[in-house]
DNA sequence: AAAGAGGCTTGACAAATGTCAAGTGACAAA
DNA sequence: TTTGTCACTTGACATTTGTCAAGCCTCTTT
């Protein structure tokens, strides 16, 4: 499984990795299987791992005082998911991470990942470019929030990442897309008949 | 004006700063003064420079098929400002960058801040703090949106945010909550009788 | 096979927000 | 001073989106 991680550097730096390197990278992460509907992370725990999603589907959301889920993000394969505000200040999460298929992962805890830093270069590089490229993404988001109809947003959606559409059940799109199910619903019966 | 920015890292980091590395970031940021209404970036245009903000306030913004602004993000003292996707793909900006008040910025290319992450080890760590925040940043106000009415969206500015109402008239504040001046001239009014 | 749960759709209605138009007041330019 | 511009407010109305309730379908469990 730790082949995927090597992969994964690989497609972000051009540096090649030593066999002791390599060594390092498997003593860093930590394998895990979790199952459809359980929880990587809980509300109130402090986000211990970061999570690199090897194979399986999983999301990160709050539940408001009516019981309502908010999604605010979508992993799938090679993306990486858990709280990086309570994994880096290392305060209670607002948040739950859940599996929405059976899901493999690699855990790193926040040590390691200082450990990886330090030591191999191409982890630095691949960390940093990973935080911006977080940045970016999050940047259109607010953009698509703050400008876009729901409809355009489902647009978008549907172009940008046409696999989330069908690995997630549509409940889970339209909480994602901050509308209703029933809303969602109309939406796509529109955009069908075109 | 230099001086700012040798705060603004002590702000992020332990680590002190040599007379040898207060050089090589003198030599770095060229000082800039930017006039209410001024461009710092146009649609269209490479982003070739992040802007740190000495005093004054600015906004990032786009504008849509009926010229309608959406304000993406405020600037004031001690933050950065520009397209962090135009000035790291180096692709033409979908943004506006201008001057609300008359200001004062210190601008960074982007090999210079290659060159600082290099030499100066308390850089690299501040840029990466940096890009941490503006993650957590942008994800809660991504939260915000999916998960908050405009009403509430607009209490919790106000109260992490209160000087940014002061700063920015209020159809930008509106712009930067995604609604309409109207919405939030009616939401005020409501807030005051309380 | 029967029962139940969950996800999706649909309709009727309510609530939130946008749009348009008019009016006021402050401030800057002439 | 006068004029004009611009930000803000307010009212009337339109549009979008949410809420609630019902029904259908599929899948799982018993």
């Amino acid at each position: 499984m730790h082949e995927a991680i090597r992969k994964y550097i690989l497609s972000y730096t051009n540096e090649a990795i030593s066999d002791e390197e390599y060594q390092i990278i498997q003593d860093a992460f930590v394998p895990k299987k979790i199952r459809k509907r359980q929880y990587l992370l809980q509300e109130g725990d402090v986000c211990k791992h970061l999570a690199f999603i090897v194979h399986g589907a999983m999301r990160q959301y709050s539940v408001d005082d009516k019981g309502i889920e908010h999604i605010i993000h979508f992993g799938i394969e090679n993306w990486w998911i858990g709280d990086r505000e309570s994994f880096i200040m290392l305060t209670p999460s607002k948040y739950n991470v859940d599996a929405v298929e059976d899901s493999d992962v690699l855990l790193l805890t926040h040590e390691k990942m200082q450990l990886l830093s330090d030591k191999i270069p191409a982890f630095t590089r691949t960390f940093s470019v990973l935080d911006q490229r977080n940045f970016i993404a999050s940047q259109k988001r607010i953009h698509a929030s703050i400008s876009l109809t729901a409809e355009e947003r489902y647009a978008d959606l549907a172009e940008r990442n046409p696999s989330l559409l069908q690995r997630f059940p549509q409940n889970m799109v339209a909480s994602y897309l901050g509308i209703s199910p029933e809303t969602l619903s109309r939406i796509r019966k529109k955009a069908l008949s075109r």
